[in-house]
DNA sequence: CTGAAAGCGCTTACAG
DNA sequence: CTGAAAGCGCTTACAG
């Protein structure tokens, strides 16, 4: 090509193989690159190009082996089609990574179904403090908009963002109003399970949360309240708050209290469960035999080992967490089509049988 | 701010509060755009500003919320700090996506670590003609480098981004020269499998590979090839080649030609395996009681219940998948910051003593 | 129906 | 030490 020798203000490219941009198209075609561009875009816009300038855009196009620059696409102001996926996490330990898979696979598979790439923006982790926290968040408007994910979320970077309209979707219950999210229904699935403790025959029950507000665990005491109220368990005393540390004198005074079956919930640090899992191993006790115990919420991981003293897998309610990653990319996507109506989704939880519910067995 | 209502030709911004760029930063500072993104980018170029010009600009953006776009970085040819991940697969059932878990886990880690976001690039299974695979490789080029993975990769569209200078790394060894890749050293890992089984006693031995040329494949064949001959197993008829669908046939073949021991490899697809643990359980064979069976590679997932015949954990050696990700992220930014210089690292597998190999009992 | 122009928000030589 | 200009590759009104 550039062989004859005549020079040319154009630096040379290696064997004419460098990628095209439009303006190459245009020149091949002999329309200008605005005409390209309304070629390439489709007939989205209602413009008719004339049949011939299409055909000679397209197959100039094909044989230059034309692909758009995403980047210079988007700065048009342009979709992407890159949806951002910002994960808050106390954390950043490979167990609580775990726990968000589910989610990340059903973000994927939706994305995947959609054309949409996705981006991983991480690093939320590292921040300590809410500055660098603000900035990572303001990052996420290198996507089309963003799905977020975590139990504790800092308010303000995304006020900004609802503020500056950029679309994005929270994947569990927000309280913030306005705002677009898609959740499990916590409440009736906990208050599924307290009664199914009650019609086993229990009275009194102790739900063990953890000392933690985060929308998830209000949802879930609130359930249980109302299931408890609704189908005649004791509501005197009913929730307590822990860390993780302290259950095991607890669990001793439940038991002199007359305790029959306690409820727990699952969080990404799973302190409340792994607490009182190892407390009633190191008391010697079964479930159900001496104690019911439940779960709200699907365990992070099966357990490497079965936990002595469990009959089995732990009976409560499972978060249908593939779904929601689905379902908030489908929202998101309405989202950056449509207008700005933000809807939210609350999604069935799905009851788990177990094995570590049965009829109370009052101790001591 | 803007309550002294003197008629200003900027659009009236709701509350002052839209996303700033770096022109506002400047007419807040009362210098030039191009003095802002040189303050901004730090000391980078060698640039020296005046340290009251600095503090000006430095204030004005901390006081606007200013957070650089990163798409505009980008097209401007800089970095914009994300990194690609681009997977194939022959297909796409959440099983394939399961077994590459351990990787994103690595990637998504380092990553992490180094600050980069991550760019999952999708789709890569729909695409049945080579044509969109291109474009959808070309994708990739939104982010700064990128990360291949997959037991099969279109050569073309690589090729072609190979030629144009961008920065990729293979996770998986590749033939291709000059290309940079994380691999896993399968050579030696399986030669030790084959090597493993002959000091057991062992002499007779198949080895089961999928039908299908992937580098880890080859790499395993002449693995267990190189070990057979250095260990004193018997060479022919070594080796024979499945897609999954007739390995009962093939059993009760080795059993009358008094074969004790058989080693089969893990691919994203598991036909191997899962044909062979399937033919083995309807034998009504057990391992290591009548016949030895090792694995080479990780299994895509633990079994959800323990395979019939099995006594446990099957024998072989697992794939370091994660470390790999994350080498390959460190590898990548080398790429990036470095020059085109390619390196390539092997490394060690983790050989898995497990329970389904012994001495050899010839059957029949 | 198509072209010329402006602009997306940044970086990067190049002058002063 | 800082400003003015050009450019990254595209989209989007706006004229013809």
């Amino acid at each position: 090509m550039s062989d004859t020798a005549s020079p040319s203000p154009t630096p040379p490219r290696p064997a004419g193989r460098a990628k095209p941009r439009q303006s190459d198209i245009a020149r091949a075609a002999g329309v200008s690159q605005a005409t390209v561009s309304l070629v390439l875009r489709g007939a989205a816009t209602g413009v008719v190009l004339a049949p011939e300038t299409r055909r000679r855009v397209l197959s100039a196009a094909e044989e230059l082996g034309y692909v758009p620059d995403p980047v210079a696409t988007r700065l048009a102001a342009a979709r992407n089609g890159m949806l951002g996926l910002y994960t808050f996490s106390t954390t950043f330990p490979t167990d609580v990574a775990h726990s968000y898979y589910p989610v990340l696979v059903g973000v994927e598979e939706e994305a995947a179904a959609q054309g949409q790439d996705l981006i991983l923006f991480t690093g939320a982790s590292r921040a300590a403090d809410p500055t660098s926290d603000a900035a990572a968040v303001r990052r996420v408007r290198a996507a089309d908009g963003c799905l977020f994910f975590g139990r504790h979320v800092p308010r303000d970077p995304i006020r900004r963002l609802s503020e500056d309209g950029f679309p994005f979707v929270y994947i569990g219950r927000r309280e913030e109003p306005g705002i677009s999210y898609v959740g499990a229904d916590y409440v009736s699935a906990s208050a599924e399970v307290a009664a199914r403790l009650a019609a086993l025959g229990h009275r009194r029950v102790r739900y063990l949360r953890e000392n933690d507000d985060a929308p998830a665990s209000t949802d879930r005491e609130r359930g249980v309240a109302d299931g408890a109220r609704g189908s005649g368990l004791e509501t005197d005393g009913l929730v307590e708050r822990t860390d993780g540390g302290d259950v095991e004198a607890r669990l001793a005074r439940w038991r002199d209290e007359g305790v029959t079956a306690v409820i727990t919930e699952e969080t990404d640090t799973g302190a409340a469960l792994s607490g009182l899992t190892a407390a009633v191993a190191r008391a010697g006790l079964s479930c159900p035999g001496d104690l019911s115990l439940a779960l709200l919420g699907t365990p992070a991981a099966a357990p490497a080992a079965p936990v002595p003293g469990l009959a089995g897998a732990i009976s409560g309610f499972g978060v249908p967490m593939r779904e929601m990653g689905r379902a908030a990319v489908r929202l998101l996507l309405d989202l950056i089509e449509g207008g700005p109506a933000p809807r939210s989704h609350l999604l069935a939880c799905e009851p788990v049988a177990g094995a570590t519910i049965g009829p109370p067995h009052p101790g001591r």
